[in-house]
DNA sequence: CTGTTAGCGCTTTCAC
DNA sequence: GTGAAAGCGCTAACAG
């Protein structure tokens, strides 16, 4: 179903059906003689071909690192909420914490093209810095700090030093990080710097092997803490980069150590992981602000076509 | 940047340049120019406009309730791979458990228009059983049983039941159940009465007063269970619907009956609440395989040109 | 092998 | 107000 059938059956021109659907000027018998075959037919008009033609898509392509994630559905909640307000669709895709993806899909989202793309960051390499200086789509990034496009993130550095400082002044045991791999400059080394700098600000020290890095994933976070309790069976606080690392943590202490009450820390405010424990210790980021900051920041620079480059680091609150 | 350009800078015909991008004849020199011209410019060529011409956007829409769920990014995740094992592109809507969005994505899709639509069901209206009939794009839905087109469920009455009949067996004390909407067909009547039926094939009967019905969220669990356990203080297993309802029933108990030990089951298997709780006694579902099959089933479709509506039930495993 | 040409479905001048 | 016509960027015959 065309809009050139719909015109024909219509008895008008297929301008005049065009018009009719983008609220131009109609007199009201067409109108209602269009209307009925519309109807009728149940046409709708091709947002492929509008797009060609007028060159906005409405359409903000998403990457992402995982979806089964609180932060990140926070985010892609906040993300949604703008983007529906302002008539726009999004394009979400999945990386399974690959980076080569990202580039892959920002190919891709350039290619398609799309009115603007979101990235949510894990670890910028130089050839990521190379794309995105070089994408003529507009980009946010969020989550990362970065020179090349205008960017989203959350202060992680300042939380984890606080966070550091007050367990290392209201507890008196050993303490452990469980970290990430410090390419992702967020999440990973800026957590951990801050976590060390803040027990050192308040006079102690992250020793060398306390220090264990996971992936992403509770499994991972399991085997670290496995590896951890082994080794250092007199750890009484166990820091985590993430409220999910936290969780495997959890699991392995309710099995190697039952009988020590270890103190387990992470970041990011899971409720699921508040509900079930109680709630630990972790830091509460604005995912769904960034998410909406993020993507007004986009759609602005969407719409004026310009890219002035905007920075904003988004605070934190510790729980 | 378009094939015109691109043509006129390599000196050949915009023909050309198309073929080289599909293998198509071009001789060695004038791909080695091509090759050049592209390389230099960066040129990638218009999905849209490639779309419009042949039909063919290998673009599949994906709807779901919501993203911060291990059930659905499992099903997700199992759609992703067979897309991208098939060159496909995913396009993922969010509805926020709001069915009349369903049918607003369902619209959408319809005109862009996608190759076909993967509905991950919650409740399904006349409206949509009307929208499922008429729609003239390939759709699959996963998660409910349903006439009009292809569909993929898992078997949860059965599991209900079995769930109930050895926890009626097994266990002596009060028995509640936290369900959903009876609306949902899938998560809450099926679930709902097998867990009744269950507990009637082993003599017992599920009290009017021990019966509530949550939203899909924790917050909603915890409420509810707040509200039994001040109503009818002796209940011994709280059995619920979801394993998310199930980790906002935890909560409530552990802060308003810390002392009595309140057995609490769940649906869906939730690997966090798994690691996090020691794992309470649950339902798994192949909620991967689910959106593989429903992937492939769609596909299938697509590319058959064919619209065989197929059903398929899926099993489960009593943990 | 290669270029010319005719559209895909839509919007948007531009005359009438 | 309205229709004819010219494309948007690409592909797919069709002749060479």
């Amino acid at each position: 179903m065309t809009i050139k059938e719909i015109a024909k059956l219509a008895q008008v021109s297929s301008a005049a059906v065009s018009r009719y659907m983008n609220g131009g000027y109609v007199s009201e018998e067409k109108k209602e003689r269009i209307r009925a075959v519309i109807e009728e037919t149940g046409y709708r008009p091709s947002v492929q071909a509008r797009t060609l033609r007028t060159k906005r898509a409405c359409l903000v392509g998403v990457i992402v690192p995982k979806i089964n994630s609180e932060s990140i559905s926070r985010i892609t909640e906040g993300i949604g909420q703008v983007l529906s307000e302002r008539a726009y669709q999004m394009l979400l895709t999945i990386t399974d914490n690959d980076p080569s993806k990202e580039l892959e899909y920002m190919d891709l989202f350039e290619s398609y093209p799309v009115d603007g793309i979101i990235l949510v960051g894990t670890v910028l390499s130089g050839a990521h810095k190379e794309k995105l200086k070089k994408c003529r789509v507009p980009i946010v990034v969020i989550g990362q700090q970065t020179n090349e496009v205008s960017c989203i993130y959350h202060d992680d550095y300042g939380a984890a030093k606080e966070l550091a400082e007050q367990i290392g002044k209201e507890m008196s045991g050993r303490i452990a990080y469980i970290g990430v791999t410090r390419a992702d400059k967020a999440a990973g080394a800026a957590r951990e710097d801050g976590f060390r700098d803040g027990l050192r600000a308040v006079g102690r020290e992250l020793e060398e092997g306390c220090l264990r890095r996971a992936s992403f994933t509770m499994e991972s976070g399991y085997e670290q803490a496995c590896d951890l309790l082994r080794l250092e069976s007199d750890i009484d606080i166990i820091s985590c980069a993430t409220d999910t690392i936290a969780a495997g943590v959890i699991e392995a202490i309710a099995q190697l150590s039952p009988q020590r009450s270890i103190q387990v820390t992470g970041f990011g405010d899971n409720q699921f992981l508040k509900a079930v424990t109680g709630g630990i210790r972790t830091v509460h980021f604005g995912y769904q602000t960034s998410g909406v900051k993020g993507a007004r920041l986009l759609l602005d620079m969407v719409e004026s076509g310009k890219t002035l480059t905007t920075e904003i680091k988004l605070g934190y609150e510790l729980l």
